[in-house]
DNA sequence: TTTCCGAGTTCCAAATAGTGAAACTTGGTT
DNA sequence: AACCAAGTTTCACTATTTGGAACTCGGAAA
């Protein structure tokens, strides 16, 4: 059985893309050996894994160094998947906007799996040190964003990923189990958007709001954050007037960009 | 290493990337049978491979339009491409600073193969419409990073890269053949940059400017954007002392940023 | 120098995963 | 009811992948 290895696939794509994930988690060039350490595949095998990577430009060999790093044809995917994301590249000037506004760290997120994916980031006038970062992953039970798109998600699908939540205590405020989780969520509902209160670093809270489309499906997620040295809930709670102002312009937008004439698709369930 | 068939995608690997590859050109979600047409694989063989990449998170699929786009994992490793790639993520304030100054469309550039890579764009106050954006490829022989970069290559490097060269006439300014393009790059070297006079679009110019690490190695290639209806190339040459100041900024910082004297934590001594 | 060592690379028979024509399912249209 | 097109599954056949082991290469120790 698996270490605490997070493969996914039995085949030779799934094989590769573990290896790919693999050489992003270095974030610097990685020699062969390193990877090997710590890889569940053979010598060989990951070597020829790599190869086939190199060969298809998914890495770079720097043959000066004999160290491998990502490559420019991820970097051109990158490029596509964001753009057609269709939530980042039409909330951006949305967000540039309400970063200049409140001057404080906006963060635009969607869902991926069990976790939150930050999609976009602008840093306070004032920048904190913290965790969060573009591209960068998150749990969602004790983040502002997550748990504000855990409270919109269907109720299946909530339970499944509800299942996955780790529930770690990251400080003496996070939320430990799914009862405590689940109350909050209906809290968040009912006033149609949430808090993070140090639940998951001390000293950092933020307000999140949710982004839904017309017929509620959910799109993402926008949270304004700080800290508690510099101000408290009720203070974030008064930016809500402009948070939500941005967010109906960027739900819109995308209403408008993905059904450019087209009747609302029925909902699952 | 015996005699290879020229086609990309050799094994499965390859061919899931060509589909994803496939998937990223349509700038939407997009339905099965429309990849189906103008693909190479049959039906069944590239069911298997969506599905594949599905499963793989590298593709999404939108289950009540029943279509695919590119998945969130995709989006994290491009963003660790990005970050790792070291020039783009430094170059980014320094970028922004620019584009405020001069008002003109600003392009970061890599070489990637024989081609250019635009790592990072952003538009003019007043936005022309053009070819270029981030994550996009482009011809080397007739844009002014493009030449700008071939012109700091090594010799062995250059000449294989020329050869790789298509000259094909874009406009009635385009340099068509080799020896016109090797004189145009020895003016770079002696001017230190160079200008696109409509080589590649009618009516669009720039100056370019080689970003060099302080061992002249090559690192990308930055570029001011206008049209000729807007400015001339003179006007344009008078920004080069702001161009090159933001150049040698951020040549500066990752310098330091590559080399920061500092060994990675790890396990092994 | 010679020997040793470890990183990197290649080999090949066995095992596995991929292939694709065709058949089938689904849902909408005539 | 018959038809059609998109999407999905099947299965015998085959090409690719696998990984233990052997090899190369260059530097460090003997």
């Amino acid at each position: 059985m698996a270490a605490e290895n997070g493969m996914a696939g039995g085949g030779t794509v799934g094989k590769a893309l573990d290896v790919l994930d693999h050489i992003a988690m270095f974030a610097r060039p990685v020699r062969f050996n390193e990877l090997l350490t710590g890889s569940p595949y053979p010598k060989a095998t990951l070597y020829r894994l790599v190869q086939v990577l190199v060969g298809e430009g998914m890495v770079t060999f720097n043959a000066d160094q004999g160290t491998y790093s990502l490559g420019m044809r991820l970097v051109r995917l990158a490029h596509a998947a964001w753009d057609q994301s269709s939530l980042a590249p039409i909330a951006r000037p949305h967000i540039d906007a309400l970063s200049a506004q409140v001057g404080e760290t906006v963060h635009l997120a969607q869902i991926d799996n069990a976790q939150v994916l930050y999609v976009d980031k602008r840093n306070a006038r004032v920048p904190v040190e913290m965790y969060s970062q573009a591209g960068k992953v998150g749990p969602a039970y004790c983040t502002g964003v997550g748990k504000v798109m855990l409270a919109y998600l269907g109720p299946s699908e909530l339970d499944r990923v509800l299942q996955q939540q780790a529930f770690h205590r990251f400080t003496p405020h996070t939320l430990t189990n799914e009862d405590q989780l689940r109350r909050e969520l209906s809290d968040i509902r009912a006033n149609g958007y949430g808090f993070d209160r140090e639940e998951h670093e001390p000293g950092i809270i933020c307000v999140a709001v949710p982004i839904l489309s017309a017929q509620g499906r959910l799109l993402g997620a926008l949270s304004v954050t700080s800290t508690t040295s510099r101000t408290n809930l009720a203070a974030l709670e008064a930016q809500l007037p402009q948070i939500q102002t941005t967010v109906s312009a960027i739900a819109e937008e995308v209403q408008a960009w993905r059904f450019p004439d087209q009747a609302p698709a029925s909902m699952e369930d």
